[in-house]
DNA sequence: CCCGATGTTCAATAGTTCTTGAACTAATTG
DNA sequence: CAATTAGTTCAAGAACTATTGAACATCGGG
């Protein structure tokens, strides 16, 4: 279990399963919140996410992110980290993932997304 | 079955029935295949599509494409009309349509989609 | 070495989606 | 009015999805 667990190459990456992905509320919400702070640290730790649903349900959309081409995982110790293939997404499909977060951005109350500097709730 | 059927208005197109509809194959292809020649005529039949499956499959995927805001459907006695919703959708979702529709083309062969000025086969 | 924390995997379930064909409706044409 | 054309609606089935809880694996610290 703590081997770095299979990504899609660049090319690999599809457009419809990107869009399936995104349309998940909980995905969209994943998504998001690496986005909305990409410029203090590119990566979160899975428990970072433990907001939106159960850690089980949680293990399997960070696996469809990661299976299609949205997110990388990183294993460190017992913490898993995660991060927006920004580079890839970009370079496949230019503006999509920009315009899909500022859509999200724009119903983020609709969408109950957090937005920055929420949800990060001291101990 | 002959009266105009129901659409939802611009505020109500929500952004991840958009990117799941979107995310069907031949769903994509019908956007597509609108976006292609919106320059020549914003309109085209049902029937046109017909290449992309079966009339109650391809009804089946009109009604959602209707559903979710990325389509209007106008009745012309025993004709309907579809074309994009690209002034709303522009407005509440700015640039994603246009990042869909060029990610699509940079795919068309993957994704079988049909080129412009393909599949207008002379009788 | 055992504990607790972090996450994953597995099995079960409820609900949804896509597809097909047959029956139907409605307008047009002869 | 009968026949044709265009498209929808309905019912049924196979396949897939999201969610849950329980069991499991792995790492780090006392």
């Amino acid at each position: 279990m703590s081997r770095t667990p299979p990504h899609p190459t660049r090319e690999q990456i599809e457009l419809p399963m990107v869009l399936d992905c995104l349309s998940d509320p909980i995905r969209l919400a994943i998504v998001y919140q690496l986005a909305q702070q990409e410029h203090v640290s590119s990566e979160l730790c899975c428990g970072d996410f433990n907001a939106l649903s159960g850690k089980s349900n949680l293990a399997y959309h960070f696996a469809k992110l990661r299976e299609c081409g949205l997110m990388q995982t990183r294993v460190a110790g017992t913490n898993r980290f995660v991060r927006l293939r920004r580079e890839d997404l970009d370079a496949r499909f230019p503006g999509l993932l920009d315009a899909v977060i500022t859509s999200a951005a724009k119903d983020a109350d609709r969408l109950h997304l957090v937005s920055e500097c929420e949800g990060v709730k001291a101990d």
